[in-house]
DNA sequence: TCCCTTCAAC
């Protein structure tokens, strides 16, 4: 090739497709230096743009600096391409505000990229000074550009924007913060005077490892400065990784931009379509929850005779997920097997995700099965299939395997399999991931460290579960919600409070969620007149309905007081309909407060919705054998022999040195049962002496008195304990987990066994925990 | 040159 004339290398660029390697570009490159006119704009930008199909960024922005300016559209638009491509969307769109104030006049190609950039940098009033320069310049008929422009315009309005609008955080993990200020000054008439704007950016630490700046922007750098109006992003990191694609918005309450009036417009005027622009608006209308709308275009799209393809496929069947539609999802399954798509890795995911939904988990492991392919996204939506269905072995299998297959966790993968964590209260594992957080640096991600918080507070720790959540920078509502709730499952209702109020002064305006937590606080503290308040404002003030867990909140904490028949009277005035679980809550205060009667007209309204519920059989039996109806006692258990109805079992269990030993009562097979028996027996001598008396009351069982004390000394909670005391330190905390709730007895015991051993003891039950420490409970004796 | 999938608090 080395007699290669100029005319064949002319014709060589204005034909770039024929160029089909990286070297073979760099062949070419060589060749042309070689010419008489190596520096020719139309030699040099030929070439930028060869590099950058090439995704050579380096390569093109050498070339690119060697051009007299003005540099032709074609190398402006190479390059801005190019950064698009690498993920460096700060530098694409500077450098298309360059490119404009140059006064180069831009081909209508540049745009798609330019608008992609933007979408990506979640700035909206960029995104519109571009729409604006798209329609001065006469580009507002390109169909390309009119895809890209609602693309983005779906796109804000898919996000939740920020309280103070003013910052639109990217997360991406190991970037800088760069603000961009200014930006959209940048964009000059054509023709207009480019000197007289400017770009401004700043960024929170030396760009000294980007050598991006080194092409035009370092007199444009300057510090940073609170007083402007300042929108962040974040620069990915050196390696030029697509990050944020995986990265999220920060999220909030705060109201949504509706922009899918934008998209609309944009649709109607323009003259042609394609696929892509159908599926564009479908997947702006499905993001923002018109989910009847996004189907609406689908049958519209038929009828302009276009067939859906992967992209609307994969765009349709969260629609079906969130509907929890198995059948119009296997429809979509079924259509995607016929047209050959089933195996796309992008409907898979989909595909996993929706059966999950439906709680069709068999289903999602069937075409996980069947992928050929599977990348992390098909990998976190089957551990989080497991998760959301209980299975949380089954999720932590998977994300084992994950691992194996050398596919790296992201912060999705984590806040995935965390909640499995925190349901077993498997504080191990916990620990584990959380070691695997902190060595690869995901420990600021709001996301991971909302469920790290929330696992803490569930497996019992909720000190570090504080610790965490104070060095959050960002607090968001999730955060919020897990540690008040944190704080209100271990007895902390004064600090989940003011937890309550330090969010709503930070400027985050409680959810749903939020006053669940509130409320859930107040029931396990009893406090009546604040859970009223809070009630009470929730639904006048804040316009939110009560949800069954609002409900259960209130009615748990009269009944707990003692006013059952307003429990009774505000159950049957709910505006939903009253679900067994509720009723429950009013029969177990019945037991409290020793209400046969009551207990009596609940049990029956529970009984005729769920005829099988043992929970409301062994509760009314309860109730029956404290009030010592034993015949009654003996009617119901042979009732519930007769359908088949088995009381669960009491167990607790303890995990020492990341073993998990279980119990249950009068449980004698444990290895070391003998020395277990002993510890209890020394610390029953030790307890009576510092004046504990058994309460055989709470034996519902009609045997002699020695009998019950025997029973209640075996109580499985008791044994876990005394084997925490054996098998620890002296000092160590110990957590207990209990399947039901702590009966009164054991209690009253365990606060003296605090006090003698000298130690904390967390017990959770099936509802909340215990912090047991010198005698004294969390909870205020009131649970 | 444009469009798609997974996650946290109840």
């Amino acid at each position: 090739m080395t007699s290669t004339s100029t005319k064949t290398l002319v014709n060589l660029l204005k034909n770039p497709i024929s160029i089909k390697t990286k070297h073979q570009a760099k062949q070419l490159h060589a060749q042309i230096f070689k010419t008489e006119t190596p520096n020719s704009p139309f030699f040099v930008s030929r070439l930028v743009s060869v590099y950058s199909n090439f995704n050579l960024l380096n390569d093109s922005l050498h070339l690119f600096n060697t051009l007299d300016s003005p540099p032709p559209a074609l190398a402006w638009k190479s390059i801005i391409r190019c950064y698009t491509d690498n993920g460096l969307f700060v530098q694409s769109v500077l450098f298309f505000v360059k490119m404009m104030a140059s006064g180069v006049h831009p081909d209508h190609n540049v745009f798609p990229s330019v608008l992609k950039s933007s979408t990506l940098l979640v700035d909206l009033r960029f995104g519109e000074s571009v729409h604006a320069c798209i329609v001065r310049l006469g580009f507002h008929l390109d169909l390309y550009t009119n895809n890209a422009l609602m693309n983005m315009y779906a796109k804000f309005q898919s996000l939740d924007m920020n309280t103070n609008d003013e910052f639109y955080g990217l997360e991406v993990s190991g970037g800088h913060k760069i603000y961009v200020h200014e930006v959209l000054d940048g964009i000059p008439e054509r023709n207009g005077d480019g000197q007289s704007k400017s770009v401004l950016v700043s960024c929170n630490e030396p760009l000294d490892h980007t050598n991006y700046w080194k092409h035009g922007f370092e007199e444009s750098v300057v510090g940073s400065d609170d007083n402007v109006n300042l929108h962040c992003v974040e620069l990915p990191c050196s390696d030029g990784a697509r990050h944020v694609d995986e990265g999220s918005c920060a999220k909030t309450n705060s109201g949504r931009r509706l922009q899918m009036d934008s998209v609309r417009k944009v649709f109607e005027q323009m003259p042609t379509r394609d696929l892509v622009s159908w599926n564009t608006v479908i997947v702006g209308f499905a993001r923002s929850g018109l989910f009847e709308e996004a189907l609406e275009m689908v049958r519209e799209m038929g009828n302009a005779n276009l067939k859906p393809d992967s992209f609307t496929l994969s765009s349709v069947l969260p629609i079906f997920a969130d509907y929890v539609d198995v059948i119009k999802g296997k429809e979509i399954h079924g259509y995607a097997i016929r047209h050959g798509l089933d195996t796309d890795v992008f409907i898979g995911s989909s595909l996993i995700d929706m059966y999950a939904k439906c709680t069709r988990v068999e289903d999602s492991h069937r075409v996980f099965g069947l992928l050929p392919r599977r990348d992390g996204i098909s990998w976190n939506s089957i551990i989080a299939a497991c998760v959301q269905n209980g299975m949380f072995d089954e999720g932590l299998k998977f994300f084992r395997q994950m691992l194996l297959a050398k596919i790296k966790p992201r912060h999705v993968s984590f806040s995935s399999i965390m909640p499995a964590c925190a349901h077993m209260t498997a504080l191990h594992l916990g620990k584990q991931l959380h070691g695997y957080i902190i060595r690869n640096g995901y420990d600021d991600n709001v996301f991971i460290a909302s469920s790290l918080v929330d696992m803490y507070a569930k497996c019992g720790n909720i000190r570090l579960a504080r610790c965490i959540f104070d060095k959050m920078e960002l607090h968001d509502m999730v955060s919020w919600t897990s540690i008040i709730m944190g704080h209100a499952l271990h007895g902390y209702a004064l600090d989940a409070i003011s937890l309550f109020e330090q969010m709503e002064e930070e400027g985050v305006k409680a959810n749903s969620v939020a006053f669940v937590a509130a409320l859930t606080a107040c029931s396990h503290a009893g406090l009546i007149d604040k859970a009223w308040s809070y009630f009470n404002c929730m639904t006048r003030n804040y316009g939110i309905v009560p949800c069954l867990e609002h409900y259960t909140a209130v009615a748990d904490l009269l009944g707990r007081a003692g006013k059952l028949e307003e429990a009774y009277e505000f159950i049957s005035g709910m505006h939903i309909r009253p679900t067994g679980s509720i009723w429950s809550t009013l029969l177990s205060a019945c037991r409290v407060h020793k209400n046969v009667e009551l207990a009596e007209k609940v049990a029956e309204k529970i009984f005729m919705t769920d005829p099988d519920n043992t929970g409301a059989y062994i509760l009314l039996t309860n109730v029956y054998s404290a009030a010592r109806r034993w015949k009654d006692v003996l009617r119901l258990r042979i009732h519930m022999r007769n359908k088949g109805l088995k009381k669960t079992p009491a167990c607790s269990w303890i995990e020492i040195k990341n073993k998990v030993h279980a119990f249950a009562a009068g449980d004698e097979s444990h290895p070391c049962y003998d020395k277990i028996n002993e510890a209890l027996n020394v610390l029953l001598e030790r307890m009576e002496r510092e004046g504990y008396v058994p309460d055989t009351k709470e034996v519902l069982h009609d045997v002699e008195e020695e009998q019950k004390k025997y029973l209640l000394h075996y109580h499985s909670e008791r044994l876990a304990i005394a084997f925490g005391i054996i098998s620890t330190p002296d000092g160590m905390t110990i957590r207990v987990i209990k399947n039901l709730r702590v009966c009164g007895d054991c209690h009253t015991a365990i606060k003296f066994i605090s006090k003698i051993v000298q130690r904390e003891i967390i017990v959770r039950d099936n509802s909340r925990f215990h912090h047991f420490k010198d005698g004294k409970c969390s909870c205020g004796d009131y649970w």
